[in-house]
DNA sequence: GATTGGCACTCACCGGCCAGGAGTGCCAGT
DNA sequence: ACTGGCACTCCTGGCCGGTGAGTGCCAATC
């Protein structure tokens, strides 16, 4: 009973913290949220929310400020999820859907994340480790000048040339396409690279010795895969919206500023949210890093379940949640479907 | 005579303002330097100083503080080139030459140009402009319906349609390729670029008039070397040190995080030191961005005529030139040579 | 037992006030 | 042309007291 008013009342001072920035008082919560007790009953809440470690109190005769503790009540418990209204839904929309390639889907998805939350946006690269083959065309420019186009499951293009030594017929061209799709497609990768080669050695006994061109298609292939195994990038956006963390500017901004810059770190931040379809929220000190314990991580996963890459928004602990929360879901399932369709 | 001892007595305000952060006034003037003369005299030269535009006064009872004017005078007559010292030079080449290749290269310039200067860090990303073309390949998949295959050194292909009024005869094509190939295989971009529309307008007299397929096909792949050259990236590094701009977070600050998530921006304002070998300074308002005026740009060009790209950095107009001008040569020569070698 | 009204108490905040001091401008003297 | 002296400005920092928001506690009430 009590303990049901006691949840709405914390509930009620996050909010109210999160709007005002200053710390909430018994008096202006009864008046501003219309609970039906006096603030000396408020009061008493809050002294027992105080003991259990949900509350802090800056210096006495001062209000009370929620403690990473009380967030993280309030995000797990507390936080009605906030649909997204058909508006926002129609400014995703209208934002990505000019994207032309994989670079711009990133870039855009950063900005407008930035914009949605007002926060510092961190995107993750596909990591092509992780993506698969969608397809892979083989194109006769000339009957001895192949051109090779890769396409992987992050919608990403990589296209090469080769040239063979003696021309190629159409009907071995079909061929040799479908052999290469019928290994590589769908796999991960690293899986494509492998079921490739096999594909060249196996032929050597058996079946006839695998033909000139397709060693040199394998290799191509097989070359262009590897080629960027390697490049997990992140791409980071709104760090203007720093700007608004007016107070402690040493010890918030500048450790935050320094960890943006390090893709190692930023990769930590993002890789425990890779996981299932869930926001994942990391609030304060609960993180790995010292240094942002004043901050908070808001991520979620993105791609063909949600496992291709991350994406989030880092920020002050003291944040609107929910809105974040729900922004950052919507931006991961628009750029999943855009990733989906092209 | 006197105009001497100004110009003394501007140097010595500049370098004892960028060193204390403070207002400099007469009396800490003769003390610190060793003028021989008293501080009333140097309190003519001031008002001499402030009265041509040099120096500001942010309010009576102050000391003096320089304007953009009086930093530009400094950076042109005043500052004596700081030699780098046989340690930095140290630090320098240990710092790039363990680079394995160009990102690594670009990406620690940005650091080591940042800790140097403690500073924002800008380096201009050359990869695109830098890459040669391999070959073109132009094939008719309809009598009037061309597919044009641009092949860059750095592996990438860029695909174009051209629809041509009239059917092209084979021979026509063959001749045409081996036209456009000649032209511009093996060509940094921006000269096959132009060694292709020379083609076009040197044909019109003596040879027969251009084809409108040459004409075509030319203005085609010209714009696929453009778009190409317009992905140009921008490496940003450094925005820790931001946070020593104590003063006017919100006025000088904010902006410029804006500005740097601008690659446009960041490219407008390297751009115009690509040329000469000369480091560029630009201070304050004299830039196109007057969200930026309080801000400092020192940038050069380098690569191979230092023509490349740019690098630099951008910082408060309070900066130590002579030392920052430094820097960044160092690095930039640095990295000319790297990438000359590799 | 939970809730409430009352009451004394605590501090941060704000504005005013005052001295201290750094710095200036100006003027007369060398 | 330079210098010493002097009056003046005005920022800075410390001190002080009033104000008000907010608290904790207690006795009274439902």
């Amino acid at each position: 009973m009590q303990e049901d008013r006691r949840l709405a009342v914390l509930r009620a001072i996050v909010e109210d913290y999160v709007a005002t920035e200053e710390p909430v008082g018994s008096k202006a919560l009864v008046e501003r949220h219309h609970l039906n007790v006096s603030p000396a009953t408020i009061r008493n809440d809050m002294a027992a929310l105080e003991d259990e470690g949900y509350l802090h109190q800056p210096h006495t005769s001062a209000g009370r400020v929620p403690t990473d503790k009380g967030y993280r009540l309030f995000v797990d418990r507390l936080s009605t999820v906030k649909p997204t209204t058909q508006a926002e839904r129609r400014a995703i929309a209208s934002f990505l859907d000019g994207a032309v390639d994989l670079d711009d889907v990133i870039h855009r998805s950063v900005r407008l994340l930035a914009q949605l939350t007002r926060q510092v946006a961190v995107v993750q690269y596909p990591t092509l480790s992780r993506s698969t083959v969608r397809h892979i065309e083989l194109v006769a420019l000339t009957p001895s000048r192949l051109l090779l186009v890769l396409i992987l499951s992050s919608g990403r293009v990589e296209q090469r040339l080769v040239e063979l030594d003696a021309p190629l017929g159409d009907d071995d061209l079909a061929a040799l396409r479908s052999q290469v799709n019928l290994a590589a497609t769908g796999e991960v990768i690293a899986d494509a690279a492998t079921a490739l080669q096999a594909l060249v050695t196996i032929d050597a006994h058996g079946a006839p010795a695998p033909s000139a061109a397709a060693s040199a298609v394998v290799e191509t292939l097989v070359d262009a895969m590897s080629d960027h195994r390697s490049d997990e990038r992140v791409v980071v956006g709104g760090t203007a919206n720093l700007a608004r963390f007016g107070d402690s500017f040493e010890t918030s901004v500048r450790p935050l500023l320094e960890a943006l810059e390090e893709q190692v770190v930023l990769l930590r931040l993002l890789g425990e949210a890779t996981s299932g379809g869930a926001v994942t929220v990391r609030i304060g000190a609960e993180g790995p890093f010292q240094e942002l314990a004043s901050t908070s991580v808001v991520a979620t996963g993105y791609g063909p379940g949600d496992a291709l890459a991350s994406l989030g928004i880092v920020g002050p602990t003291r944040m609107d949640y929910p809105g974040t929360m729900a922004a950052v879901r919507a931006v991961a399932r628009y750029v999943s479907r855009i990733l989906d369709e092209s």
